[in-house]
DNA sequence: CGGGATCCGGTGCGATACTG
DNA sequence: CAGTATCGCACCGGATCCCG
């Protein structure tokens, strides 16, 4: 996550379908532009271990504190909870609110940004929801 | 994704919001449903670095070999390439067609639960399109 | 052409211990 | 309570070689 350009930042080239930026006429070498192809940002971001989840345990709970959000997952270690959460901050998916109170107190909640994303990642497990059976099957049958 | 239960699997827990077979009392242990929880075979199967770019990219051509699947995306090794379609086919995402000819021929393409699922992916895609400036500026100005 | 097999480095991530 | 720091290793994925 927080190493390197992040996951597929190391990836500097584009899919041809869908960064039209680059659809030239069909050259040998697809040149980088990393920093502007969406795809690979979504992937970049998502495609780590528990963003995703974390953003789901948010999502219907409108704002958390630390240990809940830790409780709700189950099993993710303390670091990579505060690794996640701090790259969805840094992404302005999420919010972080520290009271300076003792015990010290810290709430999350998704932002405005982080909202608008949840009805895709819905769409997802409503996805994975109706046809996971189908999918557990068929990586059965498959030798 | 081809090692042990293959990311994801390994832990086994379920979040308590969503995979809602175990919201019990309050009790200390959420146990085991790791078979079961959707949520947590979404992010296993597309949590990978390449399994959501194969498909988007395989979704805009409709039957693809593999030497243009390799091409389109440009940076991905042929083994990951190789493994990931393997698993999408396993997971009954994708077909793969060999044609017994020389030189081989092997024609891959959505399956109907493939395609179900592109409306999903079109749609996160298209938000990262919407926000990504935001995000990368968010993320320069978080120190 | 469309892979499979093997080797191997970097890193994602968990476990544990410590702090304000 | 809400982290940070350090350690260690499994495993992800690229490079290379081989094969029908």
């Amino acid at each position: 996550m927080q190493y390197g350009t992040r996951g597929f930042g190391t990836y500097p080239e584009v899919t041809k379908g869908e960064c039209q930026e680059n659809r030239m006429k069909e050259n040998s070498e697809v040149f980088s532009m990393s920093e502007s192809c969406p795809i690979r940002n979504v992937l970049d971001r998502f495609g780590d271990k528990w963003s995703i989840l974390v953003l789901l345990v948010l999502s219907d709970e409108e704002k958390m504190r630390f240990n809940e959000l830790h409780k709700a997952i189950g099993d993710i270690s303390q670091k990579m909870l505060t690794v996640t959460l701090r790259t969805l901050e840094a992404d302005g998916l999420v919010s972080r609110e520290v009271f300076p109170e003792i015990p010290p107190r810290v709430e999350y909640r998704l932002t405005l940004l982080g909202k608008s994303l949840m009805p895709h990642i819905h769409g997802l497990v409503k996805w994975a929801k109706d046809n996971q059976e189908v999918i557990v099957s068929k990586r059965k049958q498959y030798a």
